[in-house]
DNA sequence: TGACGTCAAGATCCG
DNA sequence: CGGATCTTGACGTCA
């Protein structure tokens, strides 16, 4: 079993895709990005790796551009061995990618514009996943699509469409119920039909839920027998609704019981559990550590780092109590450790709080830093005590400094995010 | 025509 | 002038 996220990395500097508007996209801008980009996912591939993650969805951006008009240069030859490079790693780690198409994505419109735009869409993920020289196993998860007044037609035209597509991408393709208009029985008869593998979203399934009952384990097994062996295990998607958005919007982050509850229910691990989540990596980190066999305390010990200033900000209280239960080292309360940090982060920052922890991370600086450093942050912190600037600006500052003395411990915390 | 989702880029404002 | 904050872009469907 694999646990993954979606295209982005929390926590970790310099590791953001980058894009422009079209009007901008000139060819050295686009070259420019592209080997970003690349770099960028690169990083992502290593960090995953260090932590144990071996799900990951490449960004529909990595390529600015990528299916359209506005892209007109040979990146697959341009920068083929950059992706031969980073697909080894990700062969080399063991890990399994995939790639997402966005709602924007239509295979069954009435529109044959957007269609063959669709299909030029489909050609350049296909493309990335070849450049990367990665087998049938790393998918590209698509919707159906459109209703148009008439479903039956609507999913002919899908059929149509999909048939008619070359069968490297075809073989690239896997099918996910949507939370408006195809239901999970509804993917499930196209894809049984035309031999595409099925992803079940549990979120979405609660929203648009099929006529036929059944429940989401049940759901999950009959997607199964869509996979064939050289798909790859059976992958799903994962997530949580968010109690204060409307529904369908995603959580912030992974409430562990519920996904625990889930998992247990699941009863299975010959399957890749794909979270979409906010906090990505973070998440996933989470689910890793509270399912894993290896059950190291070492593996808390590093999330602590990461957390524990944003705890401090949070609760005093609760920062010396999660140190205290990370104390016995022949223990392993990983699920006690994320209801305690899930419970905290809920909470608001207090100016009591804020001042606090800065000063506790200003402690990484005191010695080192420069007599006007030194004058700069005592102003902020009491412009911050007098309500006078918001604590990011402070954050700000500290970040600052965290890169320029490259301080390590700093550097991987989650205060600064 | 605007909501929907997504996220930087781009634009503008502020001290 | 740099940094913070607000707006736009790019996509297709549906009400």
């Amino acid at each position: 079993m694999k646990i993954g996220y979606a295209c982005q990395v929390i926590g970790i500097l310099n590791a953001q895709q980058k894009s422009c508007i079209q009007k901008n996209a000139t060819d050295s801008k686009l070259r420019e990005l592209i080997s970003s980009n690349l770099n960028v996912l690169d990083t992502i591939i290593d960090y995953n790796f260090k932590n144990g993650i071996k799900l990951f969805r490449i960004s529909s951006d990595l390529i600015p551009f990528g299916s359209s008009q506005a892209n007109k240069l040979n990146w697959w030859e341009e920068f083929g061995d950059e992706f031969a490079r980073i697909g080894t790693k990700i062969k080399r780690y063991k890990m399994r990618v995939s790639m997402h198409p966005g709602q924007y994505t239509v295979l069954n419109s009435t529109n044959p514009d957007v269609v063959s735009r669709a299909v030029e869409d489909l050609r350049y993920h296909a493309r990335v996943l070849d450049c990367l020289q990665l087998g049938q196993s790393h998918k590209i998860v698509l919707h159906i699509g459109g209703v148009y007044g008439d479903k039956i037609s609507a999913i002919s035209c899908f059929e149509k469409s999909f048939l008619s597509l070359p069968s490297k991408i075809k073989r690239r393709i896997v099918i996910e119920n949507d939370d408006i208009s195809y239901s999970i029985s509804e993917v499930l008869d196209i894809g049984t039909r035309l031999g595409i593998p099925v992803v079940f979203d549990n979120l979405h399934n609660f929203k648009n839920p099929s006529e036929i009952k059944k429940n989401e384990v049940d759901w999950i097994n009959t997607c199964k027998s869509t996979w064939k062996s050289e798909d790859g295990d059976q992958k799903i998607h994962y997530s949580q609704q968010d109690p204060a958005k409307r529904a369908g919007s995603h959580s912030k982050t992974i409430r562990i019981n519920e996904f625990l509850e889930f998992f247990s229910r699941l009863s299975r691990t010959d399957l890749d559990i794909m979270l979409e989540v906010k906090d990505k990596n973070l998440s996933a980190i989470k689910c890793i550590n509270c399912t894993t066999e290896a059950r190291k305390i070492t593996a808390l010990e590093n999330e602590w780092a990461k957390y524990k200033y944003s705890v401090l900000e949070r609760s005093h209280k609760n920062y010396v109590e999660i140190r205290k239960i990370l104390k016995d080292k022949e223990k392993y309360p990983a699920i006690l450790f994320y209801n305690m940090i899930e419970l905290t982060l809920e909470n608001e920052i207090t100016i009591g709080g804020a001042v606090n922890t800065a000063q506790h991370v200003w402690g990484y600086f005191k010695k080192i830093a420069t007599k006007n450093e030194h004058d700069v942050f005592l102003k902020r912190i009491t412009q911050l005590k007098d309500g006078n600037i918001q604590i990011h600006t402070v954050k700000n500052y500290l970040l600052k400094l965290t890169v320029k003395y490259q301080e390590k411990y700093l550097l991987e915390s989650l205060y600064f995010d």
